[in-house]
RNA sequence: GCCCAGAUAGCUCAGUUGGUAGAGCAGUGGACUGAAAAUCCACGUGUCGCUGGUUCGAUUCCGGCUCUGGGCA
């Protein structure tokens, strides 16, 4: 039997960490931090980390450990977290994932791995070149050789999963799409119970969204991209392509103003919470907690540990 | 008050030599197995400002009106 560990999703700004922070109280849980950006120092006002009072005492796993030069992946942080969650679970305590970046989440809970071999290295480059050069088309041909039932699957647009697709095939010997059917077949590792919150009314999500980038450029999210910057982080940095950041960068190039700034930032983070809900409404394993018009932890509260608690957590 | 230019999708605009119209953005839905806050796909009926006229037929031509810019007084 799989070992059980609690996942709570949903999209940007909906309370997941709150709400984290409640369960691993009433569970003697730690939480492991399952968020692209917040893994990156530096990244804590715009990322929305969580503060030393809103951890509540409750350890936290993930945050700000890595510099904002690094380039992580979904791969090295399933590495990295599952020592983790295991740890916790020998400690005998509740390992609680928290996070709004769906693919991180379940490669811990499945915890297969992803295809073997180098990613972003001499093949990517190469491959990456002859893009530039020649176009997909030439590429394209070339996966449907090897691997026709992907090179069907995948939109000629869809240039960066063809690249992969012809990387893993290059660096394994095995085309990506038995490496997926092979692990699709595998158990998953960690028999997650999950809870999902999202609002009833897109309207009420947006209003929250809006609430929360006000709040963080006034908190100074301007001042912590100049710092970032004059740390001399490139702009190419996948740290520096979060929402809130790269659009800021952008009023310290003097390309727009404040204000525009700010409302491309609502806007794109209204466009990332809709595709956050795309990835998660598939699961169907995810128990929802919906909001009406406001968020109300005593009662996400008291849901989700009927939820936990009928599920066998305790 | 007069002159000129506009008024078309939520927004910015294109277009119809008269046969009721289409792009970008926004929005909605979807995909996603080493960049995932990334990347990619699909979806376009709206009194064509109002009102008369000409016409088989007007969003398109003509008149009047309203509103918005700009100019002249």
């Amino acid at each position: 039997m799989a070992p059980k560990i609690v996942c709570v999703v949903g999209p940007t700004a909906c309370g997941k960490t709150t709400l984290g922070v409640l369960l691993a109280k009433r569970f003697n849980g730690e939480v492991v931090s399952a968020d692209s950006m917040q893994i990156y120092r530096g990244l804590t006002i715009g990322a929305a980390a969580p503060t030393e009072a809103e951890m509540d005492g409750v350890p936290h796993h993930m945050i700000a450990v890595a510099d904002p030069e690094e380039q992580w992946s979904a791969a090295r942080y399933a590495r990295e977290a599952i020592p983790i969650v295991d740890d916790i679970l020998n400690r005998g305590k509740l390992p609680i994932l928290v996070g709004g970046t769906g693919l991180w989440i379940d490669a811990v809970v499945k915890g297969h791995g992803f295809a073997a071999g180098c990613a972003g290295g001499a093949v990517r480059k190469e491959l990456e070149a002859r893009l530039a050069a020649e176009g997909v088309e030439p590429l394209l041909e070339e996966l449907r050789q090897v691997d026709p039932a992907a090179a069907e699957r995948l939109h000629p647009a869809d240039e960066k999963r063809i690249l992969r697709a012809l990387e893993v095939y290059r660096e394994t010997g095995k085309t990506i799409t038995a490496h997926n059917e092979e692990t699709r077949a595998q158990p998953p590792r960690y028999d997650a119970v999950w809870i999902g919150l999202q609002f009833a009314d897109r309207e009420d999500m947006k209003r929250l969204i809006d609430r929360r980038v006000d709040r963080m450029v006034e908190a100074g999210l301007l001042d912590e991209v100049r710092s970032l910057l004059s740390r001399g982080l490139p702009r190419k940095a996948t740290a520096l392509q979060a929402i809130g950041y790269k659009e800021f960068l952008g009023v310290l190039e003097g390309a727009k103003t404040e204000a525009e700034a700010l409302e491309e930032v609502k806007l794109r983070s209204r466009q990332y919470a809709k595709r956050q809900l795309t990835w998660l409404r598939r699961n169907p394993a995810v128990h929802w907690v919906f909001w009406e018009k406001e968020r109300d932890f005593a009662r996400a509260l008291q849901v989700s540990t009927e939820i936990l608690s009928a599920a066998g957590v305790s």
